[in-house]
RNA sequence: GCCCCCGUGGUCUAUCGGUUAGGACACCACCCUUUCAAGGUGGUAGGACGGGUUCGACUCCCGUCGGGGGUACCA
């Protein structure tokens, strides 16, 4: 049997990591199998959904490449992918709960119910819904509808015993149905709930296996008794750990970012954070680096773990890293163009050629696009900043004659290469008697506003005699006028 | 409160009754080195606790504690 899996996000905000987590064990399910991946939007919550969160979630899944067989934008033969427009299908199979004997209307409203909650508690019992409406007298209902009371659909649970889930990660998981209440299927509205809706869809969509948060694994027994009362085929089911933050709380924005999306912002590879995903909750013996065809190839459920993990921003940094080092130069210049061109760095001189050796140069001392981008800025012509710890130790008048060799010798370096510049820096070197790092210093100092750079002569090559020159000017300037 | 899940270093994890408990991140030291990175070598640090079962438990069972989830006309 062909595997059919599915995420189901409802658009309620932007796709965040456990999301992506969730569609990403999904997805790797499908590809791996060579099954179907689809997405389906639950948009039931009419208070909470919007169009800006569905594209929103598409934005996400696409940045990560998480790329869906079926759904919402480019249909299939089990459309239409939003549950609001499959409320015709929600409707035959209550009518049938209705029929069968499985489901009841109740009129009990909103206040009452809370009153009961609240008389529950009080007397330090655990509240579920009694029943009351279960067996109400065709006339009494008849009564309250021309009162004009709008009822919901319950779904009429077995008072004894037990719901079995068979789940994927773990294991048995057994449920007293007396403990479950009548849980409503249908809205007052005519909307289906969650519960009733996600049964619907995965049995009439043929889905086989639904990979979700553990969160909804208390859900589960629920929706199993509605696929027995309809007679449904059950679809395997998988409850992966939940994220939390460093507190151990439920991942949440107090922990900084969360949305998939703003990692893109903050410069974050989607190479590095579908690996990153992927290792939390899952492993394959020691191995920590993964290309997604790997991850495709090695994915199964069964290495799936069951303990929630704490989403480690220090781990995905040094991932980021490994991606940034591990990518094609060009693949990274692609990627940063953009960036650069925001900040109206870029002009003619900016060939591919030169992006190409700025990015040779950059790309293992940055962890992030960002950071790259940020790290560049001493190479374009824009003004810098001069670290003053920097500035106190090197730029001294000790070092001022070295500067002023340099500003007179390097600009005229004939070829411009990385051999003549180095010879510049050197033969001063040994005129003066000091080591190299002697003359290196203070021209690191001078170029880049800072102590920390990639290797003098590349550099200095690379920013060309003219911005060099301007450069060594300038610190001869701000020494001059600091004294 | 009740129900369910989970519990290996600070963090992510390997182990599926017998290992000097392995790897990765982070941290520290050293090496490399014109600085910073990257890279290399080494180091600190772990089976929540208490009972069982067993020749032998991190591993199986029970309890306690801790964390998470559910208990909505949210999903």
């Amino acid at each position: 049997m062909k595997i059919r899996v599915r995420f189901a996000p409802s658009p309620t905000g932007y796709l965040h990591v456990g999301g992506a987590r969730t569609a990403l064990f999904n997805w790797l399910l499908a590809r791996h199998s060579g099954g179907t991946f689809v997405l389906r939007i639950e948009d039931t919550d009419l208070a909470r959904s919007t169009e800006a969160s569905v594209q929103a979630i598409l934005d996400g899944m696409r940045w990560l490449g998480l790329s869906w067989d079926e759904g919402p934008d480019i249909g299939g033969p089990y459309a239409p992918y939003f549950q609001m427009q499959r409320l015709d299908t929600y409707k035959h199979y209550v009518d049938r709960l209705l029929n069968e004997g499985h489901a009841y209307h109740c009129f009990c409203s909103k206040e009452e119910l809370d009153a009961m909650r609240e008389e529950a508690q009080k007397k330090g019992e655990a509240f579920s819904y009694t029943g009351r409406c279960r067996n109400l007298l065709p006339e009494i209902a008849q009564r309250l509808r021309e009162e004009g009371r709008q009822p919901v659909i319950r779904f009429k649970t077995p008072t004894e015993g037990e719901t079995v889930v068979e789940d994927l990660i773990h294991g048995s998981v057994s449920f007293q149905n007396a403990l479950l209440d009548d849980f409503v299927l249908v809205k007052a509205d005519g909307v289906p709930t969650y519960n009733y809706a996600v049964v619907i869809d995965d049995a009439t969509m043929e889905i086989t296996h639904v990979l979700r948060g553990d969160d909804h694994l208390s859900n589960t027994p629920k929706q199993i008794l509605i696929y027995q009362a309809l007679g449904l085929p059950m679809p395997q089911f998988g409850h992966i750990p939940m994220i939390l933050g460093q507190d151990r709380a439920r991942l949440s924005k107090r922990h900084g970012a969360t949305s998939v999306m703003a990692y893109e912002e903050a410069g974050y590879l989607p190479e590095a954070m579908l690996n990153y995903l992927a290792k939390l909750g899952w492993a394959c013996g020691d191995q920590e680096e993964f290309t997604v065809e790997e991850l495709i190839e090695k994915f199964t459920v069964a290495g799936v773990n069951n303990t929630a993990a704490v989403f480690d921003q220090a781990k995905l940094d040094w991932l980021n890293g490994v991606w940034m080092r591990r990518l094609p130069t060009s693949t990274l210049v692609e990627r940063l163009k953009p960036r650069w061109a925001a900040r109206g760095w870029l002009t003619e001189r900016h060939t591919d050629e030169w992006l190409n050796a700025l990015v040779e140069l950059l790309k293992e001392r940055a962890r992030t696009l960002v950071e790259l981008v940020d790290y560049s800025t001493f190479f374009f012509d824009v003004p810098i900043e001069y670290k003053p710890e920097a500035v106190e130790k090197f730029l001294v008048p000790e070092n001022r004659a070295i500067l002023e060799a340099l500003r007179d010798r390097l600009p005229k370096a004939e070829p411009w290469d990385l051999a003549t510049v180095e010879g510049v820096f050197r033969n001063l070197a040994s005129e003066l008697g000091v080591k190299a790092g002697a003359v290196i210093q203070p021209a690191r100092v001078a170029l880049t506003g800072s102590t920390a750079s990639p290797g003098m002569f590349e550099t200095a090559t690379l920013m060309g005699p003219e911005l060099v020159a301007k450069r060594l000017q300038g610190a001869l300037e701000l020494m001059a006028a600091k004294v």
